[in-house]
Formats: structure tokens, sequence, C-alpha cells
RNA sequence: GCGCGAGUGGUGGAAUUGGCAGACUCGCUAGAUUCAGGUUCUAGUGCUCACUCCGGGCGUGCGGGUUCAAGUCCCGCCUCGCGCACCA
């Protein structure tokens, strides 16, 4: 009876559908198992094969989770604001809610093809009026406790897009999402006081269970630093104050720098001779963007502030002061000291000016380049009362001594910028805020929540930089909520990363229309037990859904510090690429991809796209293989965390090691007893699988399986060896291994669902073979094997070991000077030639 | 440049504390089953020398080292991927 994955998997799905075995109980007596997935963004071209692999990972350990005698959650909903969506309705002609709305359901429809758990009566939509709601409430408590603020600020804005965009979503100079020329324009902005939390978002997470990289790279992009403050006298009057995390070095300042935006030049107009020089310096420097400032190995340009001059505090050496754009106004002072001796930037500063450079610690060759010392023990010269100590002990004694002559004081800086909350488009929340004349910046009342956003003629952006709300004077303007006078409402809307950040909690109650949740809802399920998700987030929606999350713990609305217990991260699908030189099958189209593309050619795989046509579409696969098939393959592909390759080939494994599961039936011997000779294997398998489950590693586990499956072809199978091979099956091919279990009338005599069943037990005792293999080596070369029972002691073995036929050869005319025995393992003899 | 990670057969990838490298796949070879096979089953498959048998040598990016024993530990390199990037 060849295996109907079509029927079969159809068959469950419904019963699924109207049994609902994945609802979630709020409150249930059992222990509580929170897994969370990020949810998709419902694009037009619906679920690609990226989805399935965090998707089904998940599932799985919800599933053993359930079977481990947990009440899981496992919710699902969609990320549904966005610029992407609103792009296309723009492009197609239709309302951004309808296309969502349409992508939804195809991304639902496939979603329950692919068998997973979610509990479907707990769905969230960002962009539903009864969701985002709660989303501007948590803003306006935001706003009320002084964390959102307008400002205005030079931001990275697309061109493309024509939309603002945090500092997150700028990569490599240009729009993190369409690729687009990214420029500076001055804008007045909503902020979010992310910096606030700076401290915490570093320091909490010491006590999480997060991978590593994610630890560190969120700690880089906060990059805190300690250091100090210290101010120079200069002949204007206006005092300087730079920032240093390198306080031992101020005896060896031999200029200073001042970056092009600061604000002290203007002031200080009439005493700079040059000032022609200088402005046309600071407009050379606007001009460019801050991708091209930025690029390393360029030369260092800069003008000398002819007129100013400025004391070190330390030596009260009077020293140059010039501008230039290595210095960023977003940094520290916007002022900095140049140490050439032990910056390598101002070593090439330095260098192209012709100034002193200074060695105050000593160890390196400062004529070659700054001498950076890469450990702090290197020794202070030229240095006044530092001479003589270690970098180590001269940082604290340099900050101790500016701090009691009063020249400055202990400073932290951050790399971490405010977050840019306002978006210049249609498809997002509305921020319920009114601008009144009178009384300023004023939030709406919560009984007026939702701010709904409204319906527009036209919802493209534009180039002037407003939102397309702006031009509905119906909707603008309103009147004041606390004076009653004339007011604006705010026209931008919230970034597409406002709604992530606490859909989980919405999950935990998500039809509730008196408050976001429930008190009682968040106390049980809070926190998110295990939540996998891409490294791409790491300091966008990660970082800010922690920062979200802190906040509404200090107003008491959440009951646990962090929103994650455990992070873990899914590496990507890559399809083969079509252009890889190998591929090529004549000379010349090899030649011709080589001329063309270059060293891009080489690499056998990239990036799923459209314009490549190497994108695999989960429907095709399903529609051959099944559900399961896919499942199993995705997981089996490789280790979950490193990127892999989609192979077409490959998912036939797949699918014939369900096929021979599903074909034990047909030799399947009647007896509810265990087969003796697959008795310790199936022991071993259990726990392995178990474990390798909940330690993310499917691919093995599923080997372990592939193991015991052909185990039960050598060894024969009876319905006691298939039971727990049943069971297991179930997390990975829920469709088959319920089939099988109803087959088998497991199911009639539990009276339950495979997936309902506990997970089998194992015996550790049962997990040890009778007998063990042991290698024997000879001066430690592999020379033959022996069988020993496993509690064979050392002497014992050591016989065996040399009663061996093949090692009583390599014995001839040598003598054995030592032995080592490793317990069921290894024995190797050492042997000496006799004289 | 800095930070993180990775280099293992024809292929994807496995290998607890250092303890038989290559589990489990795909592919390939041979045989069986089948009207047929893009089905299924059985056996084999790191390279190489010898193959009549026993067997020998070499093998985890490169070069050294520690050890009875190294993919794993130490030192020095190379290559690739990801992240950050003039952060004072």
């Amino acid at each position: 009876m060849k295996y109907d994955f079509a029927a079969v998997e159809k068959k469950w799905q419904d019963k699924w559908e109207e049994t609902k075995p994945y609802a979630a109980i709020t409150g249930d007596p059992r222990p509580k198992f929170y897994g969370l997935i990020e949810f998709p963004y419902p694009s037009a071209a619906g679920l690609h094969v990226g989805h399935p692999r965090p998707f089904t990972a998940m599932d799985i350990i919800t599933r053993k989770k359930r079977m481990d005698g947990y009440n899981v959650i496992f919710p699902i909903g969609y990320d549904a604001f966005g610029l992407p969506t609103e792009n296309f309705a723009i492009k197609n002609h239709i309302h951004p809610s309808i296309v969502t709305r349409d992508n939804i359901a195809n991304f639902t429809r496939q979603l329950k093809m692919l068998g997973y758990g979610f509990d479907w009566d707990r769905v969230v939509n960002t962009s539903d009026p009864n969701y985002y709601k709660w989303t501007q409430w948590i803003f306006l408590q935001m706003f009320k406790h002084g964390l959102a603020y307008k400002t205005t600020m030079p931001i990275n804005w697309c061109t493309s897009c024509k939309v603002g965009l945090a500092n997150e979503e700028v990569v490599d100079g240009v729009c993190e999402r369409c690729g687009g020329e990214v420029v500076r324009k001055e804008k007045s902005q909503w902020m979010l006081r992310i910096t606030a939390y700076a401290d915490r978002l570093i320091d909490d997470l010491d006590d999480l269970d997060y991978i590593e990289r994610v630890k560190i790279q969120q700690k880089n992009w906060i990059g805190r630093s300690t250091g100090c403050e210290v101010t120079f006298k200069t002949n204007t009057p206006d005092d300087v104050t730079v920032y240093t995390t390198r306080a031992d070095t101020l005896f060896g300042v031999t200029y200073m720098v001042i970056s092009p935006e600061h604000p002290l030049l203007p002031k200080w107009k009439d005493q700079i001779e040059n000032w022609d020089e200088v402005t046309a310096y600071q407009a050379a420097a606007a001009k460019k963007s801050d991708f091209e400032r930025g690029e390393l190995n360029k030369e260092k340009t800069g003008v000398l502030l002819k007129g100013i001059e400025v004391t070190n505090p330390a030596t009260g050496k009077v020293v140059p002061m010039f501008v230039s754009d290595y210095v960023l106004m977003g940094y520290g002072t916007g002022i900095v000291m140049g140490v050439p001796g032990h910056d390598q930037r101002d070593w090439e500063f330095a260098t192209k000016f012709g100034l002193p450079i200074v060695e105050v610690v000593s160890g390196g060759d400062i004529t070659k380049e700054a001498f950076v010392a890469k450990d702090d023990s290197a020794v202070m010269v030229n240095s006044g009362f530092l001479n003589g100590m270690t970098v180590r002990e001269a940082i604290p004694a340099m900050k101790k001594y500016v701090v009691e002559q009063g020249y400055g004081k202990e400073k932290v800086n951050y790399k971490l910028r405010d977050w840019v909350f306002s978006r210049q488009r249609y498809w997002g929340e509305p921020i319920p805020l009114v601008n009144c004349e009178k009384c300023g910046w004023v939030p709406l009342d919560e009984s007026e929540l939702p701010l709904v956003l409204p319906n527009v003629e036209s919802y493209e952006p534009t180039d002037d930089g407003e939102s397309p709300l702006a031009k509905m004077t119906d909707w603008v303007n309103t009147t004041c909520p606390k004076c009653g006078g004339p007011a604006k409402r705010e026209t931008d809307t919230m970034p597409n990363w406002a709604g992530s950040c606490w859909y989980y909690l919405r999950y935990m109650d998500p039809n509730n229309d008196k408050a976001p949740f429930s008190k009682e809802a968040e106390e049980y399920w809070g926190p998110v037990d295990w939540y996998n998700g891409g490294m791409e987030h790491t300091t966008l929606h990660l970082l800010y859904s922690r920062f979200w999350h802190k906040f509404l713990y200090d107003i008491g609305v959440v009951h646990t510090k962090e929103p994650y217990a455990k992070r873990t991260s899914h590496g990507m699908i890559l399809g083969r690429n079509p252009h890889y030189v190998g591929y090529a099958e004549t000379e010349e189209e090899k030649q011709a991809l080589i001329d063309h593309y270059g060293s891009e050619a080489f690499r056998t795989s990239v990036k799923m796209s459209k314009s490549l046509g190497n994108v695999v579409n989960p429907d095709d696969v399903i529609k051959e293989y099944g559900t399961d098939t896919m499942r199993v393959y995705i997981m089996f592909i490789g280790d979950f965390e490193k990127t892999a390759t989609w192979s077409d080939e490959a998912v036939k494994g797949s699918k014939r090691f369900l096929d021979r599961c599903w074909n034990l039936l047909e030799l399947v011997k009647d007896d509810q007893a265990v087969t003796p000779k697959n008795e310790a294997l199936i022991h071993k398998t259990i726990k392995k699988v178990g474990d390798d489950i909940l330690e993310l590693k499917m691919n093995t586990a599923i080997a372990a399986l592939m193991t015991l499956v052909n185990a039960y072809y050598t060894n024969g199978c009876t319905k006691g060896d298939l039971k727990p091979l049943i069971l297991m099956l179930s997390p990975f091919a829920p469709h088959l291994a319920e089939e099988m279990w109803e087959q088998t009338g497991f199911a009639a005599a539990e009276g339950k669902m495979a997936m309902q069943m506990s997970w089998p037990e194992y015996d550790e005792k049962k997990t040890v073979d009778a007998e063990h293999e042991m290698a024997v080596q000879v001066n430690g070369k592999l020379r033959s094997t022996i069988v020993v029972s496993n509690d064979a002691d050392e002497e014992t073995v050591i016989a065996a070991a040399l009663a061996d036929e093949k090692i009583q050869r390599q014995m001839a005319g040598m003598k054995l000077v030592k032995t080592i025995v490793v317990k069921n393992r290894i024995i190797n003899l050492i042997l000496k030639k006799e004289n």
C-alpha cells in the first residue's frame, strides 16, 4: 500500500482544525512553555523556503514539550504594517488594507498546509485597529514618561522609499530594504529615548540564555565605553571639552580637532583669520554622505583654524586647532584631542599636516605608525607625574588628577543613538498626538484610542518629505484635548518595528479590549521561554522590543525585566547560483561567465532571488513530496545555525526515509514485545532524539531515527518496536505519525492521538550494549578490534587484545612496555623492539 | 582595521572529557525484484599501493609543537562567511 501523503495530510489537518489540539490554556496547572518564532511580514510573494526552517524547528520543540507534559503556547501572527505592502498597493492601485488582507489569507493557507501546531485562536495582526490601539497606548505611556520627544535633526533619508530611516536601517550607506541612496536631510522627527536604557540593555544580557554572538552584537552596537571628559582653555571666551578613553595620553596631545558641524565654529567666526577657508571646508564636508565620510583608507583632510589657540591642561603648552571631518559631531563632544603617537587616525593627520608626534607610551616605533598598545602593561614616558607607570596604572591616575584639578569628569559614552520613530508614509500606526498652538504636543485621551488610520485618496509618498496624511486637512485639523483650541494632528506614522515590539505579549490575551493583555495572562505566560529568529534582527527588532519591555516593566505593566529568556538563531537557506562557473556546460559559457561576473560567479550558492530564478516555493515542494518530507528535509539539511543550500536532489532522501517508515507497516509483527536485538538501540535513540531536539540538533536527531529504521529492516520489527518510533516521529512528521498510529491500532487502544502521548521513556541502563567493540592500537596505530563484554576489567581486556591474531603478528620480536585502556573504547599497546 | 564563526570524501554533513575520522543522506557501482522504472530491496563506496590471500602507506585548509593518542589542545600562517566600521 503506497503512502498517499496528499490525502493523509489533508485528513489530519482537517481533524486538527476541528478538534484544536494546539489550544493553549491560560492558568492551566501544568508547567507552561512559551515557544516563539518571529511572525512573518505578509508579503505578496507568499512564504518562501526561508520561513519553514525556524518555524518547523520551533514546531518540533513545542511538540516535544507537549509530550513532556507542558502547557504549550505556540502562537502566530502577522507583522502587517510596512513599506513593501504600501509600495505594492501603489503600484497595483489596491488599498494597502486589501493587499494585507489577501496576503494574510495566503500566508495562513500556506502555514496550515505545513501542519504547524499554532494556536490559531490567538492570531494577531499589527495593522488591526484592535491591535494598534495598544501600540498607540504604549507609545502614549512613553510620551508621558518623557521617552518620546520631537526634535529637528539630520536624518537618513531614503531617496527611493521617500522615508526617514533609523541608523539600524542603513546598511553600507544605502537603504536596508530597497538599496536606494540615503542622503542626510533635516527633519523634525519623533524620537524614542532608547539611550536611557543603554546600560540596562547591556548589563541585563548577562542573565539571559542568548547565543553568544547575539549578546556580543548587541553589546557592540550599544558600544559603551568608559573614559573621561577633559576641558581645555582657549584664547576665546569658550573652553572646549573632549572625550577620551585614553586619559593617560594627555601629555602626548599636540593639536586639537573640531568637527565641521560644531556649533562653536560660527561663534568664533570673527576670531578665525581664515574663515573663508573654514566655511569652504564645512560646505565640502556637508556634501558628502555619511558613507563617504566613513570610508576608510582615504586621506585625512582638514583646515587649521588660524587665530585659535588651545592650552593643554596637563602640560600648559599651547597647541593649534583644526577642523576635520574625521571627527564626528554625533559622538562624544564633537571635539577630539590629537594624540598622534598613540592613535593611528591622529598619526595620519599629524603626518599629513607636519604636526609633532610625541611618544608618551614606550614600546613602539612612532616614526612608522602610532603605537596602540595591545595590552596595558606598556610604560609611560614624557608624561610628567605618570612617568614609569604602566598604562593600566596611568589611566585611573590621570582621571583622578583631571577630576581633582577641576579639568573634567569621568564619563561613559555610547555608540547607540536615540531611535528615529517617525515615518513619512501612510501604512503605519498613526501617532496619537496633536500639536496645539498654545499647549504644544498633547496626547490624545486614552479613551480616544485607537486613532484609526483614515482612508485617503492618495497614499503615495511625497518628495517634500511630508506624510500623505498631511494632505487630509479634515483629519489633520482637530481640537486640542487640553484647551479645546485649534490643533493639528501629527501626520507621520510609526515605523514598522513598532508593532513587533510587544506582539508576544498580545498573544497571551489577544482579544482583550480593556487592556493590552490581562495581568493574569501575562503573569502566567511571561516571559517567552524560547525565541528563535534571524540574526538580522539582533540590533533592530530584538533590541527595540527589549527596550519596550523594560519600559513596560518600569511602569508595572509586565512582571519580568526581560521579554525573552532564551534566544537562538537560524542560518539562511541559500539557492544554487545559476552563474556558478562550475555549472557551465561548455568552455565558452564558462569564459563568458568569468568575463561577465568576475569572482562573484565563483560562489556555488547565493541568496534566492526572483531575478536569478533560483527561488524555491514551498507550495511546489509540498505538492510533489508532501508536507512531512518538506519538514524533515528542511531540518535534515544541516546545522541549524549555519547557512544551508537547498538541494532538490537531497529532498528525495527525506521522502525515502518517510516511505521506509510507512513500509514498516507491511512487515510489522503483531507483537507488543520489543525485539531483543533492537532494544538497546531503541533506548539509545529515545535519549538521543529527545536531547537533540532541545539542543536544536534536528539533523542528528533525524539521522538517529534513520539508523533505527534501518535496524528494523535488518532485525525485524514488532508493534512494540514501532510504538516508540511513531511517537518520536510525531514532532517531525506529524501527519505520517498519526496515520501510522491509527493504522497500527494504537490510536484506538490509547484513545489519544500520538501527539497527545508522553514522550517515550528510556532506561539509561538499557542504552548500554552488553558487548562492546574496542579498538586495539599498537603504538597509536589501529591494528585490530576485539569484542569484550561491557563489565570486563582492564586485565581481561588486555589479555583478549594480546590473544588477538592480528596483534600476535605485531608482537613478533617486540616487548610490551606500556598499556593504555580507555573503557569500552580503546586499548593502546606500546611495543618496543626486543634487543 | 576590529569582533564573531567556519575550513572534514564526488556531495550535504556527523564525530561527549583528546580515544576506531567520515554516522546519517544525496550521488555512484554491482546484483535482485518489476511489463517498465525517476519504484523497492541487498551489498559496496575516503585516497592510494598490493589484490589470490594476509596486508601496507597516506589522509580533517597550511607549517610547527604537546601527547601513548590530536579534526579536537598550544604557537605561527592562509582562505572564506557574517557583523561593525574614522566611536576618539
